[in-house]
DNA sequence: ATAATTAATTAGTCGTACATATTGACATTG
DNA sequence: CAATGTCAATATGTACGACTAATTAATTAT
């Protein structure tokens, strides 16, 4: 939950009037707004991958700030992999080979808008694997307190049935519960990251509204708490399947079989 | 071997003797070099969480360079999760959950010195989760050319079993080709990186010289080129399996049972 | 005790000036 | 004529100084 609405607030909020460019005062838009806003439209396509963007000077006319804030934001995109910048060249598009495609920012620009369903497949593609493998180490390596944990926010998911969004917050805790019960933190960064762009995604793009499979959680549930390590994993693989059929209904072919 | 090289030099190389203070002109560090030196400060504990690190102009005393640098580098910093700024407070160092592990810098920051046994172990087991399944796909759905050259970097391997160099980037090679053949481009970006970085980390603490283990890349190979999924991914997780016992064996319990 | 005010401090921003590295055109040379 | 070396252009890289704004913590008032 911290993670979850940190990272959320801390990326799509924050934004601080990026487009109402209406404002009395000329309200700069500081260092995340540049940064969220070129980001974007390098992600999003806008800018084509090898392509230079505009010069810093460029830039400090068009949105009326620093240079320095320019600069400390191109600094961060090259961060992240999405740029490179050199003397009398300028900043170039890299390939997007190089992108830190699990960087939380970049997955939410990404989804933010006219997402690609190629994208959406490699990550459940990535999740359909995590997750059950992470299943079954929680089922070995977990604590008795974490168990417990596991299994109290099974039933807290049965109580939270009717409410959509009280459900959708107790699934993203339980699946998140377990995979920190393998206690291998890039584990949970993974996942994490996956889970929450998931849901985020399905939810803005069909509206509100999948199964609750209130069984099969159960029934992962009581793998991971009897220690079954290899019913544990086949219990999470078939509540994921389940999952990615919701999406792939909903989606269609473009999801199931994109243009590679 | 694009991104190989490349992340390697922009990472370790790159850093302009740092430790060189002695040379006449006052050479001074830049940008680059900045945020090597504390970020690697900060994932090698040096700087605990939740400490407050000095502030920019403490900066720009102790490395002599403008505040701009310090700020550029501290940006970099935020932006990889390590590190969160507050005007009046300072810069703060966040909770490890924080960091993006995944991040090349990051990765060969925590294993180029002191590294710890547990992260060591958490890398092995992401990769022995995502190779055997990143096999798998690839047998599904790698093109025909990408299938011939799978198997020519598998008979390369073979040739090249006698040059210790030779060998390992054959074989770092050859695992990319697989990754790459799922065409799934997040499997691509985590698989490389855990290859390039475990690569690394075992080089530095156990030393080159483990078996060759041809037989089984050829198994793997001939699998994989005979689009046997299952048969694919069993192969490859033995494969695997053998290199974390190679490990394993060199760094005893440490490795196989770390605290937490 | 609690809440509001205020003062101190540090990051955030801006602007200018200059250094440095890369590029691409041009000239030189074998 | 191709390969190489030189040179001027240009945009990033860096430095410095001044000021703004936000957060914190101490202080005061309720």
């Amino acid at each position: 939950m911290f993670y979850g609405r940190d990272a959320l607030s801390r990326i799509t909020g924050n934004g601080a009037q990026v487009g109402t460019e209406t404002s009395l005062t000329p309200t700069r838009l500081h260092h995340a707004a540049v940064v969220a806003l070129i980001g974007r439209d390098i992600v999003n396509g806008k800018y084509a991958v090898g392509e230079i963007l505009p010069f810093e000077e460029e830039f400090v006319e068009k949105l009326d700030v620093g240079r320095g804030v320019i600069r400390e934001a191109l600094r961060v995109l090259a961060a992240k992999g999405l740029v490179e910048t050199r003397p009398k060249r300028g900043t170039q598009v890299l390939p997007s080979s190089m992108w830190q495609l699990l960087d939380p920012e970049i997955l939410f620009w990404r989804i933010g808008q006219n997402f690609d369903p190629k994208f959406l497949r490699d990550l459940t593609d990535l999740r359909s694997i995590i997750e059950p493998a992470a299943c079954a180490l929680a089922a070995e390596r977990a604590s008795d307190p974490e168990l417990q944990l596991i299994a109290a926010l099974a039933r807290e998911l049965n109580y939270a049935k009717d409410d959509e969004f009280a459900f959708i917050e107790a699934d993203l805790q339980f699946h998140r519960a377990i995979i920190q019960s393998t206690h291998n933190d890039i584990f949970v960064q993974i996942g994490v990251a996956i889970e929450s762009v998931l849901r985020l995604s399905v939810e803005v793009t069909v509206g509100i509204g999948h199964g609750r499979r209130i069984a099969e959680h159960e029934k992962v549930a009581k793998a991971v708490c009897d220690r079954q390590v290899s019913k544990s994993r086949i219990a999470m693989a078939e509540l994921i399947e389940l999952n990615v059929l919701d999406i792939a209904s909903i989606l269609g072919p473009a999801f199931s079989n994109p243009k590679n």
